[in-house]
Formats: C-alpha cells, structure tokens, sequence
DNA sequence: AAGAATCTGTCAGCTTCTGACAAGTGTCGT
DNA sequence: ACGACACTTGTCAGAAGCTGACAGATTCTT
C-alpha cells in the first residue's frame, strides 16, 4: 500500500487491494506470471481509455467500450480501477504523491513556499522529461483531459481535498509549529494547489505552448509577491 | 434567467428552464397559482431533501426516497433539480451570485483583495443573519453537508471553476488589465476560492464554534499578508 | 368554455457500479 | 509432475442515477 491511509475514501476507490500501479518496492527480481499479466491487463486498459477518452471525449466513452477493446468483462474493469474516472485520477494522485516526496526532502532551511516552488518544479520537469515511464504527450493528456471534462474536473479537485491533509501535515511541520492550532499550513497547502490549478487550467488556455512546469513555476512567483494589487 | 450564460455546463444541471428558485425578477404582482404550486413542490422537495441527508447522510439517502416523502414521481424530482447533488449545489451557487454581485458594488478605489475581503464578509454576514428568506441553520447544515461527503466536495469545488472565469472578469475589470494577457486575475480568483474552501473546511474542524464569517475573514487577512513563511 | 401551454406520472431504457458464485489460471510444496 | 491452494475472471442479478417519450391532468388565455 503506497498510499496513506489518511484518504481513505479515495484510497479505496483507486484500484482494489495492491495493485497501485507502482512497481513492487520489494527486492523480488523477477514479479512472476500473474503479476506481469495483471499489469498488462491495466496498461492495456488504460492505453485503451485514453485512446478513447481523446477520441469521443470522456463523457461519450462507455465503461463497456473500454473493457470490449481490451476484450475483458466491464466487471473486470472495476476490479482494476474504481470507476471510470480513476483510469485518469490515479495518474494525478501518482503526481501528488511525487510532489508530497519531493517537498519532504528539500533542505530544512528553505521557507515553505520556496520549499514548495522547487518540489513542484522537479516533479513537473521529471514528467515533461519522459523519465517516469509515462511519455510526455500521456501527461499532456491528462491535463487536456481534466480541463475539458466538467465532471473529472470535480473529481480531480476532490482527490485535491483528500491529499491536502498530508499537504498540510508535511508544512506544519517545517513550519515547526501543530496544524491543529496554527490555521497556516491548511491554507498554504490549498492556496499552493489552487495555485497549480490555475496554471494548468486558465492560464493554458491563453498561453497552450508554454509547459505546465513553466506556468506553474510563475503561479509560485507571482503568489510569493502577494496577492493585492495595487500592492499592499 | 439569473445565472450568466458562462456557466454553460452547470447552468444545464441547475434545475431546468426558468424555476431557479429566486423570486421572479419582473413586476408582476400575482406570481399566478402554477408558479405559487411550483414554488412549494421545490421547497418541499428541498426541505425534505436535507431532512434526509441530516438523518441518513447524502450518499444513503435516494431520490425515490425524497420524492416519496413530498408525493411525487422520482421523475418529477429530476424536472426541479438536475440531480440529487444539485439540491445542495444550487444554493452554494446562489451564493457566489451574490458574493460576486457584492464585489462588483465596493467602491472603486478598493484594492482587488479588500474589495473581495469585504465583500465575502458582507454576503456572509447577511446568511448568517438569516435575513435572505434561508435560515441561518439551513446555512450552517449545508457547509456542513458539502465537507462531510466527499462527493459533493467535489461537485461543489466543480461548481467553483465554473463561476470563477466570472470573478476573474470582474477582478480584471477592477485591476484595469485584460484577463487573456494578465494571468493575475485568474488566480486572484481561485486563490480566494481556496480561502473561502480552507475556512469553511479545515478550520471548521478545529474550531466549530467559530462564526464561518470570522474564519473566513482571517483567512482573507493572512493571505493579505503574505504566504511564505518566515516571511520573505 | 374551448384551446393552448404547462406540469406530472408512467414506462422503457441507458450507464455506472457492486455482490455473489462458478470456472479458469497461476503458484507452491512435496 | 501433481495436487492443494490462492488468485483472477466472467456471468448473472440488481440497485441507483438519470433521460427521452408519450399520455393524462391542471392551469392559463381569450
């Protein structure tokens, strides 16, 4: 179980069991038969969707089409992940888990926003590089895809929710100070995501060629500057 | 037709034609007995909708189940509300109308994030005070309601992205800039839907006594100030 | 009071999602 | 290699959300 248990909800609703998409962080060499056949099952479902998803869009694409072109049962389908929309939610929940690791490991010194604009920075750039296994034009998808879609754009911001608590605990701490009694890091953790949000969202709209890493990077700049204007 | 024509795909789910749930605009003294019998079918089915939800919780709680108590056809219910969520949704979207209405009104030498500050400040005193015709309980039971069930978390946080290119306009407008150059209003935008998010969720666990509009407001104040810490 | 507009219920149907059971396939110890 | 066991899959049945179509009842207009 990669995953905290603090989100429960979710946690149940992305793929049953231990079958997280991440590899096996144990020192097993070789993961044997039904590993390797389930993990195709789920690569090829999820190549599948997405064919789909980007050529009827995501609300046209029925659950049976995905599980027909993949000639499985729709009923196995949901065994490998919660819903229609997990195929594209348990990729972004993978980002945030990045994002949370890399914020962990930043030098103790760096102020939280900082701290945060740099972790977020790495993770964007691994994935805009191709070297997490997923191609970039896959992870340009996703974001397409959320931001088209109305219905995964409500679900996207609910994982948000269910991931901001680990957010706010991780900030707290470097903070030096107890969420429970200091209101800051919750709000830095949604203003922080709200902040990607934004990026990825509207200002892509405007600006389609620029990379997410770039636009986000300048969400942090503009943020750390204040948000009156004129300037307080 | 209240709602701007912006907020396509939830203007679509938020009760169907022209039964909004707001008083007819026009001078017409006499509303007529249909629109008296149609305005009592949707209260009914709104108070027994959160009646239900109260007891059984949301997610427990089915349509048929609403509609038996108020004596019509599942059906029905559907023709008055675009969904089960949308009984919740559609007054949380009442109230970005009039947070927004409320901005659009506060002089113009007010900086963006004062303006918005006391504007919030204002609509919520008046839910709080009860004096829009919804009681101040009704208020309280439907934050509460949005940030137990993760769902409508999401649909509420979805209705959320829908209205802000609104106040992105308007904070745009303020700001003198245009919206498809500047990025700033944009995330003005969602920065204090997070605020408001933040305040009315997180907190609220830790202090659930506190008036929503005081946490709200200090949430407008410590963004004000900045949200790196220390401090840069 | 007749006709038009509107509201409602019924019916049929689609889609998402879940539980239960049986049959097939991989794994492991001997 | 073989059998016991664990795991995966398909089929079946069904709940719940939601929608279109049609017919009958109610309200509004003239």
């Amino acid at each position: 179980m990669v995953l905290s248990s603090t989100a429960s909800s979710t946690a149940r609703r992305l793929g049953a069991a231990d079958q997280s998409g991440r590899a096996p962080q144990g020192g097993a060499a070789e993961p044997g038969l039904r590993e390797r056949k389930k993990q195709r099952t789920r690569d090829a479902l999820r190549a599948a969707a997405f064919e789909l998803f980007a050529r009827k869009g995501f609300e046209a694409t029925t659950v049976e089409e995905i599980a027909d072109a993949v000639e499985v049962s729709s009923r196995t389908f949901f065994r490998y992940f919660g819903g229609k929309d997990d195929v594209v939610l348990a990729t972004i929940d993978d980002q945030y888990t990045d994002v949370l690791a890399a914020f962990e490991l930043r030098p103790a010194d760096e102020p939280v926003w900082t701290a945060m604009r740099r972790a977020t920075a790495e993770v964007l750039a691994r994935y805009e590089s191709g070297e997490t296994g997923m191609s970039a034009e896959s992870f340009a998808r996703v974001t397409g895809l959320v931001s088209v879609s109305p219905a995964l754009t409500g679900r996207a911001l609910e994982l948000c929710t269910t991931r901001i608590d680990e957010g706010t605990q991780l900030i707290a701490r470097r903070m030096g100070v107890r969420p429970e009694q200091d209101p800051r890091p919750a709000l830095v953790a949604a203003v922080m995501l709200s902040a990607i949000q934004t990026a990825t969202g509207a200002w892509r709209e405007n600006e389609p060629d620029t990379p997410t890493s770039v636009l986000v990077d300048r969400a942090f700049e503009l943020l750390g500057a204040g948000i009156d204007y004129p300037a307080a």
